[in-house]
DNA sequence: CGCGTGTGGGCAAACGTTTGCCAACACGGT
DNA sequence: ACCGTGTTGGCAAACGTTTGCCCACACGCG
């Protein structure tokens, strides 16, 4: 039960193979060619005695921590797992650890949170940044200090960036309802502080101009939770009845509105559409967006090892339609 | 635009204050004793140069690395977040930064990731098991290099663990169900090679056996999906078309049933529970079982600073009542 | 045979911090 | 006056790795 295993370090597999610890590192790492039955020799002794680098002393050398820090809005919020775990995947790929910190929605608990990523010397940073314009100045100052990459939220177009086409899947289910004979549209969006909302409501409006010119405008907002989404649904019909077809912001809202609509009308004439395609949206045959999260990892990663310092790189959303739709 | 801000050191410091570099460290970790004048010259001046003391000296004097390993099954399964999140919350509280790695519900990639920590010297991990079986040499080996709480999930009692009560919930949604009148009760439960999930369904069938002895075991089992649930619930009243109750080993297998139910009779008949008290359920009004995250997350925590080598805590769940089970 | 060139190995100096030990000094008790 | 004790500061050695530089040697070429 003794609590002093004292690991193996580079100097033992030196004496071990007779060898300094310079060849041992330059075997190890490949920095620079060694003799075949050198290097053999090196391998060998290592793999017996166990020995793994250790990561601070070499990050204390090249100033490299082979980490990655993640700031993400809310992990609550049903797509954030989504992006953890691509962003997760994509990392382990490149040999990257990462720090996850959650702002809880909070731009001072953000700020502090990028602080101390980059206090701990992080290669890079990917954040989500949780408030359009009072996660500015935190962002600006974290990306002075190390690679800073927006990821699905973009608050910062000067920065470096990778999201989602926002606007492509809004025009998709508009052509879509269109097509199935709806033309009395209806949007609720998210609070206006979020990056992603702003750009959904800016689409709808813009496509109803050029679908249904003569339409009017209705736009409401709701809250993070199914029950506003019932609210904003009530709303909605009670300032235009005609309404066949609501666009929620987020899944969460399609449920409340699919919660209000299905227990009133018993079967579904309003089509409805929510966002992100959480787990929410296939359990409930909704159709949704899913944002290419993978993708979005990968080439946020790809920019960190490229140490991009400015980059701007939109992916394609894909509608997933479902019954709610039909 | 030169990438070369040389970051200020201790010894900036301390040849800005005259002082040695043990004098400066002392001041700024409260180390030793230090007259009070010297103190306030070296916080004076690190503050006026932006000293920050930079983790990876640090860590490689003191072997220690003040961040924490969490290792999940799955982030996309909806409980895990509110797990990430009070990790999260909690470790900040204490200084320590998270890695976070997700073993996507593969044994396999568990034990790599659990390498990869050791590897990185964090100060301790949480994990919460993928497997019942399938997970514990990796968990044994991680355990002896470093101290590793089992959080949620346990499957090996000998080592330090924290988790939520699985049969206590149970029994109070048995009671509640029996108080209004329902006695031919159902479960669904999930893979048996989930430890959580494994308590739920022994906590039923023991419970069965005390309130309801002569009734029937209806326990069938279910994937993590809600259309998997929707099979669940098809079979289970077609072996038992009495049933009027159904208890769901979580949400998602809840709100299939939910569908298939409440498809079916327009009103609800059997009562329905879940567990995890996910979105899922505050959306749908689902009866569900809230483990206490941040107790559990604070609890591990205070085990990582106490440095217990054994530890064995549970703590108790609640069950939120809602219109499922009314 | 001399010289330039390339290859492979080692020495030692970093990287930034903490801490064991020593020394200087002050102070109080006998 | 002496000694023990406590306080405060500095010196220098770690912690484990990578890498710039030097050197020895081999080899090919003129």
């Amino acid at each position: 039960m003794s609590d002093a295993p004292t690991r193996v370090t580079i100097r033992e597999v030196a004496r071990d193979t007779g060898l300094s610890t310079s060849t041992v590192s330059r075997v190890l790492t490949g920095a620079r060619a060694v003799s075949p039955e050198v290097a053999e020799r090196v391998r060998e002794s290592a793999e017996r005695l166990g020995y793994r680098a250790d990561p601070i002393g070499r990050s204390l050398r090249t100033r490299r921590t082979d980490t990655l820090g993640l700031v993400i809005p809310d992990v609550m919020n049903p797509f954030f797992p989504q992006l953890v775990q691509a962003v997760e995947y994509a990392a382990r790929q490149r040999g990257l650890a990462v720090l996850i910190a959650d702002a809880s929605n909070d731009p001072e608990a953000e700020r502090a949170a990028l602080r101390t990523l980059v206090d701990r010397r992080v290669d890079a940073v990917l954040i989500s940044p949780t408030h359009l314009t009072a996660s500015r100045d935190a962002l600006t100052e974290a990306a002075k200090a190390v690679p800073t990459i927006q990821l699905d939220r973009v608050i910062d177009p000067e920065l470096p960036f990778v999201r989602a086409d926002q606007g492509g899947p809004v025009e998709a289910i508009v052509r879509h309802l269109e097509a199935t004979k709806r033309r009395r549209l209806a949007f609720i969006g998210q609070r206006i502080t979020i990056s992603t909302s702003v750009e959904r409501e800016r689409a709808f409006q813009r496509l109803m101009g050029e679908h249904f010119p003569g339409e009017p405008l209705r736009v409401v907002t709701a809250g993070m939770s199914a029950d506003s989404g019932r609210a904003a649904a009530r709303d909605i019909l009670s300032s235009w009845p005609e309404t066949d077809a609501i666009i929620c912001a987020n899944d969460l809202i399609a449920v409340g509105v699919l919660q209000e609509l299905g227990g009133r009308a018993g079967r579904r004439e309003v089509a409805i559409s929510g966002f992100d395609d959480t787990l929410l949206a296939r359990a409930l045959h909704l159709t949704s967006v899913r944002q290419p999260v993978e993708l979005m990892a990968d080439a946020a990663l790809d920019l960190v090892a490229a140490r991009a310092t400015q980059a701007a790189i939109e992916l394609d959303s894909e509608v997933i339609f479902r019954l709610s739709t039909t």
